[in-house]
DNA sequence: CTTGACCCTCACGCCACGTGAGGCCCCATA
DNA sequence: TATGGGGCCTCACGTGGCGTGAGGGTCAAG
């Protein structure tokens, strides 16, 4: 019966469903032509749910069951993949969201720029490399968490005006069609890491070369930095590594 | 352009999907039809992707973002507290996999009794009374979780042999017609209590008899049990009871 | 002999898009 | 100046994992 078979904890419809798509056929009828779960099948269910839990495609259980040895590794391998790096970004999340539960509090709406200063890291295991760069370790980002988290509705004013300064510094530059490697926008290139240095997390000349290589590679920070002007992510990209390899 | 837009890491497919469904309509068009998106538009998508990420439905997100200043603390607590679980589930999941690919090096395909009693805890949570009886803490499985992990295949032929053999005496006590609050069938309780205090976790009297709770309560326990004979769940569960609260 | 709780088979609905098809637009190059 | 290649546009149907009826048969109890 189907009666115990819904005592596993799923509906009809889902038994129908797996008859439907030959994950799960009932060994019997009966003469009515009601379905009829063996102590097999009810094995052969189990399996299924908890694969299930483990969040795989019908289809992709349906192979495993098939084919054990060969099927199985591979799928695995590949949820586990998928589950870790959905973890780490559940990890960058909440330390968004506690950064906003804060900013909130406090009457400051976050800017974007400040949340893709904060956590716009989603993407940098694309891009492992430039993320050793950036982050140096992986604990690097969480010091920035632990220092943001005790700042004050001022120290955000602050740090935002100082950001905007900065960005608007590089606007200038740019309309005023000064050289990426000359030495304004190095200055502000230097200014920009010493931003980054005092409010968010150590920033050498190195781990700041490694972030302008992320500015234009990742296209969330290429988006966000291009919203300010045209080619602005480029420039800035150009204005550092300038910055991080010659003196002034 | 929707060129920038892409560059935040969605498809172009997307943009249309949540222009069409109004979550998110481009402010400008080109005199060509083109989308523009403005800074603002880019802003709004954003805040978009982290509630996505958040794993929830598009009308959710709408409806959070359409209401702006009244509760959005709330609704950041509840972000936080799902994205929370969620973590704690994709933890579970992760160990979950890793066991069975251990198991598979191993070459044994793991039954789902055992499945169960590794990481047969994903209910749990709706029970929730029981589940603090099973586990007393929220960490005792993942006790549970690092003993086994050290296992060789051949402590799990072992473990496999034994809980089978527990089984088929349970079966055998049911048969015979033997009352479950017998010497003999109180005795397998025992042997099955220990079984798991052995190989799993420590399982006290106490906590033997919140286990026995699930095996009636949850389905999935159940029809896990009485796939070995009809009225197994219940039995084992008085003989555990039996067992637990007098003595031989 | 009816009643109500099951069961069955279609068959369409849902969500968050993917994936073309068919057709403009725009810039660059031959 | 034609021509190509790469955008972009709007339909519009496909997908996974079922939910949710509609319309009808089955079965033990009252």
């Amino acid at each position: 019966m189907g009666e115990v078979a819904r005592l596993s904890g799923v509906s009809v419809r889902t038994l129908h469903h797996y008859d439907a798509i030959g994950l799960l056929t009932p060994s019997g009828r009966s003469e009515a032509g009601y379905r009829l779960y063996s102590a097999t099948d009810l094995a052969r269910l189990r399996r299924i749910l908890v694969y299930r839990e483990l969040e795989l495609g019908l289809e992709g259980i349906r192979q495993i069951l098939a084919d054990p040895d060969a099927r199985a590794a591979d799928h695995l391998r590949r949820q586990h993949r998928l589950l870790r790096d959905r973890r780490s970004r559940i990890d960058e999340l909440l330390g968004a969201i506690e950064h906003e539960m804060e900013a909130h509090e406090m009457g400051i709406a976050l800017t974007p720029e400040e949340q893709f200063e904060i956590f716009g890291t989603d993407r940098l295991e694309e891009h492992a490399a430039e993320a050793k760069e950036k982050w140096g370790d992986e604990d690097t980002w969480r010091e920035s968490a632990r220092r943001t988290a005790a700042y004050t509705k001022d120290d955000w004013t602050r740090i935002k005006a100082e950001a905007d300064a900065n960005i608007q510094g590089f606007v200038r530059a740019i309309e005023a069609g000064l050289p990426a490697d000359g030495p304004e926008a190095r200055a502000l290139a230097e200014e920009h890491r010493r931003h980054l240095d005092r409010w968010f997390y150590p920033c050498t000349l190195h781990a700041h070369r490694g972030l302008a290589a992320l500015y234009v590679s990742d296209p969330r920070y290429t988006a966000q930095w291009d919203a300010a002007a045209p080619g602005f992510s480029r420039y800035v990209h150009d204005a550092i590594l300038a910055n991080a390899s010659g003196s002034a």
